[in-house]
DNA sequence: TAAATCATGCAGGAATTCCTGCATGATTTA
DNA sequence: TAAATCATGCAGGAATTCCTGCATGATTTA
């Protein structure tokens, strides 16, 4: 696999070589039709370095190079056309089985999806003074996500855990948010908290797979996922998907500052180089 | 369109133009790449019957009729990806969209996933001593979700959190798998964890969005899944739905004692009360 | 700051691919 | 049956594509 030979020699490119290598990764369907100067050419070098680029990948000369390209790009088409004949849900491995039950989920959630519920949670998140999410084992992954991308805009955002739940629901403010997130078999302890949340006098939502949830008993907002177990995996990608949805819905209702906010997160990131640097340093680093 | 120009000319072909003829037509996806003199010889005439078939056509020569099919060839397969997309994008609200993107890039997930890149990582954790996750930031989320049911069937599994990370991986055995989740813009630290594992002589793999992440450098095996933010979010829809994948693929290769480990969790979430109890007493609680 | 190393493009020759005149044998027409 | 027409392959030249030595300027190292 060319992709595989790439990711090999990536540390060792020229910035040169690096442009092809991206056109190639990024444009197989249509590098697998290009001479060697017509590559060069929308890579922005010359032919020589494209050939040279194919020698430095193991290949004995550019067609060669060219024909990995090929083999790539057949056997992608090959799949999608078999995935189109046999009706996505019957061809192909387990693996893509699973992934064409995630799309069947997905679309259902798509259909379902209550946009009225998702705006209502993004208002009670805008106007809460602290939002406090539960979410408890598999579930705990998208409580996580949640308040990562809600703490990019809002201050007072905290990731319940077992250990000082209470204590913190407890100690906060009427005003205050607490969102349940639980999927049958639904987990006690979102539940209590939740319930405890709200017998407190809080304002609570829940994210879960339907109304007849416990969780929707203890919630004023209920976000209804339609979910579906993958083997014995809760398989959380259409919830996933929803909660991108309640993030955008929150940021919505933020308005304006929201672009300022992410302004100045950028700052702080390249300040502490949090992430990564571009290409270019990262290549001296090697 | 190049097949209305032989369909026609049919009656006018000789016998080795129809021959030419029925290659193009049956097998456009593999002559598209075909010189002239293979052309030919695949069906069985010579090199310049395939170049005076092309100007019989009107074409003024070989490559260009080439082209022709080239064109046919990128047409019908982005119509088929296209297909895969469902084409909900335009209805709507902004919500609604949100989640068809998703779905595309689930659909392109499907299209493209390396199955055999999967059970290599299945097969490594299921022979790993340890496995030890990296994921930071928004990849945490993902990072703790695989670790989550991974434990389900697996000793030694564990989440590395950046207190402890290095300590963990330094003292762990050389048998041991180290798991680097991330996305751009990759975070720094992931990368050296990644980096420091691979260097001490352990065994890697990333589940990234592409051969060209940095990530790529200091795995053994490199997991792809198609990327594609939604406004500021990275949407981890579609990673979610791979990394139920990797999960599926290490279960199968484990094979008989997941059903055994299944049951015995079972008897103790229901001896701990684990989950909230079945509708019937739940329902009388309230 | 100077020397060394490296990436890159250009140029020109090598290799491949394409095109066409001519010869040959098959098929059709008279 | 004989003449004419046609399809086809071969051969060799034209065009395109590929490859590599050399020069140049950038980057790294000492």
């Amino acid at each position: 696999m060319i992709g595989e030979r790439i990711a090999e020699k990536m540390p060792v490119l020229s910035p040169g070589q690096k442009a092809i290598a991206r056109f190639l990764l990024d444009n197989s369907r249509d590098a697998a039709f290009l001479t060697a100067s017509q590559l060069g050419e929308v890579a922005g070098v010359s032919e020589s370095t494209v050939v040279r680029f194919a020698s430095l990948l193991g290949y004995t000369g550019y067609p060669q190079m060219r024909s990995a390209v090929r083999d790539l790009l057949i056997e992608r088409f090959s799949t999608l056309e078999r995935l189109r004949d046999y009706d996505r849900a019957q061809e192909g491995n387990y693996l893509h089985r699973a992934i064409a039950e995630d799309i069947r989920t997905l679309s259902e959630a798509q259909a379902l999806v209550d946009t009225s519920a998702l705006e209502a949670l993004g208002a009670m998140i805008v106007n809460a003074e602290q939002v406090m999410v539960a979410g408890h084992r598999s579930s705990r992954a998208l409580a996580h996500y949640l308040c990562y991308y809600l703490s990019w805009l809002f201050r007072g955002i905290c990731l319940l855990d077992p250990e000082t739940a209470f204590e913190k629901v407890a100690n906060a403010s009427r005003k205050s948010l607490v969102i349940g997130i639980s999927f049958p078999r639904y987990t006690s302890w979102t539940l209590e908290i939740l319930r405890f949340s709200s017998q407190s006098g809080m304002h609570t939502a829940s994210i879960t797979n339907d109304f007849s949830s416990p969780l929707a008993t203890w919630s004023e907002v209920v976000v209804t996922v339609p979910w579906k177990p993958l083997s014995f995996i809760d398989s959380f990608t259409a919830p996933m998907s929803v909660i991108n949805c309640v993030i955008l819905a929150a940021a919505k209702q933020l308005g304006e500052p929201v672009t300022e906010k992410l302004e100045r997160l950028e700052q702080i990131w390249s300040r502490n180089r949090t992430y990564v640097r571009p290409m270019k340093e990262s290549y001296k680093k090697f």
